[in-house]
DNA sequence: AACTGCGGTCATATTTTTGTAACCAGATGG
DNA sequence: CCATCTGGTTACAAAAATATGACCGCAGTT
């Protein structure tokens, strides 16, 4: 079986890690490891998990404190947090929840039990942008089939303005910087200039055509935006 | 482009520190220089710079003693360090990444990388600012969106305009000079005619329209204030 | 090797934005 | 009612940001 989904693990003791990547790799998935807030925060950029199973308790920045920052930026306000907790603390887990965590495992837990609750997580959180074609004012982009459709008849874009469309389709009437795209699209580790946004933009735009290219708005001293309304 | 952060280069080496320099001063960041650990701490003190190039190996204290201590000193210990090393050694750049450097770069590098990962780091490390939307009498602003609505429909306005609105917005009810607000809106250290303030009071409320360009009050004598009572 | 698709960069247009100056108009104070 | 202030408007040129077209290089094909 193989979901193919990245799972990052952030915890302070290499051998919980350790143990940790065993049991998601068994059951297909594929592992990042962090052990403290800060590489946690750059593997997050640089990588893009899918899910990150966050310690509850670490030197530096916590957890908590962790996955609190992550849900005030926007990119990366959507990503799957599952806390893990050597205590049943019932305070923490209202603290956790508030914070928009979105699930809570307390230690120790069984293999078994951890496999069930990340694909629980995984489920309700991702059809969402990776399994669903998503249609908006007659354009639709569908993952499935790598395929974008305008008004019913196909359009043809590279790889990347797929991504770059499928990115804004996902998210749509907010702003991005050209870094926040190059993050979030290209990915982090990768060095390019961000003027290369700019054409990308205009490669998408072109193979929109005029009307549905308008859904990208330029959004001066800023960078740019998807949204239907002109 | 003019990001106005500050970095602090730490080298040894004069012709080094010189040559990152001139690669930074050319991407708009400003630069300062440290020969060693302990001119490198002072000026940390003195200038708060807001990234910190620090190179590997210098004579007396190390890069990654000096990267310690900023670490362990409760008001350093967020200022992003990227570490400078001329030789590729993995073992050092995970005794780096442990020791808290955001990022690690080995020599020789090309300036287009060096400022393509200052470039990273600082955006992963600068905190994103307000973020919810204000809503007033039907003026409606969204930081989120970069977009102003009167009433739902959208609003066109410059970079300046939205600035200065979102300004008004959040500072209600109260009389600003020009001068305070050419501080607050434009930022200090730029010199530009106070009447030029008047302008885009004039722009502001043209977008406006009459109706909400009517909560921008003309304080005769004083400044301008946004107030929803007319 | 020539061809092709794609991604990144650059140089050059084009468009917006911005700051100022000049000129007006209403308010203020004798 | 006049002399002045203070702010409102407009026009305009310089500066900044974005759009665009062309080019180059790298992989994978033919």
């Amino acid at each position: 079986m193989h979901t193919g989904k990245r799972v990052l693990i952030v915890d302070d003791e290499a051998p919980i890690r350790e143990m940790i990547m065993v049991a998601l790799e068994m059951a297909g998935y594929e592992t990042l490891e962090a052990a403290n807030a800060k590489d946690a925060h750059s593997v997050i950029v640089d990588e893009q998990p899918d899910l990150i199973l966050l310690d509850w308790m670490m030197p530096g920045t916590s957890g908590i404190e962790l996955a609190k920052r992550l849900r005030s930026d926007p990119t990366t306000k959507d990503l799957p947090i599952v806390m893990l907790t050597a205590k049943a603390d019932e305070d923490n887990k209202i603290q956790g929840l508030e914070n928009g965590v979105d699930d809570y495992i307390t230690k120790p837990f069984s293999p078994r039990e951890l496999v069930a609750r990340l694909k629980a997580v995984l489920r309700r959180t991702t059809p969402a942008g990776q399994e669903d074609a998503i249609t908006v004012s007659g354009l639709t982009l569908d993952p499935g089939s790598h395929r974008v459709y305008a008004d019913q008849s196909p359009v043809e874009m590279g790889p990347t303005e797929f991504r770059l469309l499928q990115f804004f389709m996902t998210h749509q009437e907010r702003a991005y910087t050209r870094g926040q795209l190059l993050d979030m699209v290209w990915g982090g580790n990768v060095y390019v200039e961000e003027r290369t946004v700019d054409v990308h933009i205009r490669r998408l735009r072109k193979a929109l055509g005029d009307s549905f290219g308008a859904f990208i708005q330029t959004v001066r001293g800023t960078g740019y935006r998807f949204s239907t309304n002109i």
